[in-house]
DNA sequence: CCGTATCCAATAAGATACTG
DNA sequence: CAGTATCTTATTGGATACGG
């Protein structure tokens, strides 16, 4: 009974902490976890909602869920909050420095796209798409031009790109053609955009088994 | 016995992945796993050894480690080699792409450290503090200077610092008096030498539980 | 609909002993 | 030294049931 209760005790409060000072050893500690990162991920654009995040992270169950929300916020990565009236919603939001880990980690979704073991045509969340227009554009085609990346309705749109996240991207990185998806509006301007993004090259694959 | 070599070959091929075609969640599927980072760390400035590897990665399990480098080398990020004799051991090394997230997840080190849950006085390896050196260095103050960082025998050197990572990482991150380790050579181009470095700034502490 | 809690089966991690 | 083998424990995921 006493050795359970501080079984119980213990479990909720270290978990499997690396016992190193190493920063990188820490943040594995605060974000290491399955699914944590990618949790994150879907914060980096605004608040979202339980459901949503359970839809987009393909394969999460509700209980994982519920305890990496529960832990990010322990450790000052995620907030609680409601949206206004009449929404009245309960909603997950990181804080600022959750947010601050966001490109970090961005950048770690642009080191792995050189992997030839990389499938591109497996689902993708919308807010990976997102992120990829960040992370993948070439800085060099988009000299002179400012690219803002935000959550919204659309409003007053030049171009717009509807589809599944897959299909968006497979028009955007993947050149597949236009007809895949739906594109409205300035093509030209559709095709100029779609420019300024280039995938990393591909590492030649792994030398023994894949 | 036809359903157990199933499910024996299915445990070395998917494992447990992320069905996601986003990068952060390929990244994860590579150097997601526990320990998988800090080895990555640990082999970033030249091959190492099993031995030494399991020392330095406190904590770590023989079959663990053992299990990290071969996931490792079939996704292409270690490679396996000989040291020329008479030493001739085999040694763990990473390749240019292994290589190329080493920076990526040092930055998520320097992230981490503004963490208020951070702990400065555990144990860290000596690959830490010299990783430490090239994340926390301050571009304004190190203006006008070039500072490369490598693993050698030292020779020649107009300062040295001899003790502990933990120790070293005292004085040259935290404040500590030189006494504490053993400075050689030149105080007062160590004294600037220090100055170089400046962790990041705390994030207040959460709000909720620690 | 929004979560939370609980139970169960499958895996991954940890501890330890052991072998060439 | 460089790992394997084996056993135990912890975490994860899936299903489902339950309260607001």
């Amino acid at each position: 009974m006493q050795l359970e209760n501080v079984t119980s005790i213990r479990r909720g409060e270290e978990k499997r902490r690396y016992e190193d000072a190493c920063g990188l050893a820490h943040a594995l500690d605060l974000i290491g976890e399955r699914w944590a990162m990618l949790v994150l991920r879907e914060l980096a654009y605004g608040p979202r909602r339980f459901s949503g995040l359970k839809r987009d992270l393909t394969g999460i169950s509700a209980n994982v869920l519920t305890q990496r929300l529960n832990e990010l916020e322990a450790r000052g990565l995620v907030r609680r909050s409601r949206l206004p009236p009449p929404a009245s919603v309960q909603v997950y939001e990181a804080t600022q420095w959750g947010l601050e880990a966001v490109p970090v980690i961005a950048r770690l979704g642009r080191w792995a796209a050189r992997s030839p073991l990389h499938d591109p045509t497996l689902p993708m969340s919308h807010v990976s798409i997102i992120m990829s227009l960040q992370t993948l554009i070439s800085p060099e085609r988009a000299a002179g031009v400012t690219v803002r990346v935000e959550r919204n309705e659309p409003r007053d749109c030049a171009v717009t790109f509807t589809g599944s996240p897959t299909a968006v991207a497979g028009v955007i990185h993947g050149g597949a053609p236009f007809e895949t998806i739906q594109v409205d509006g300035d093509l030209d301007l559709a095709r100029r955009f779609i420019d300024l993004f280039v995938l990393p090259e591909k590492v030649e694959a792994a030398p023994a088994l894949a």
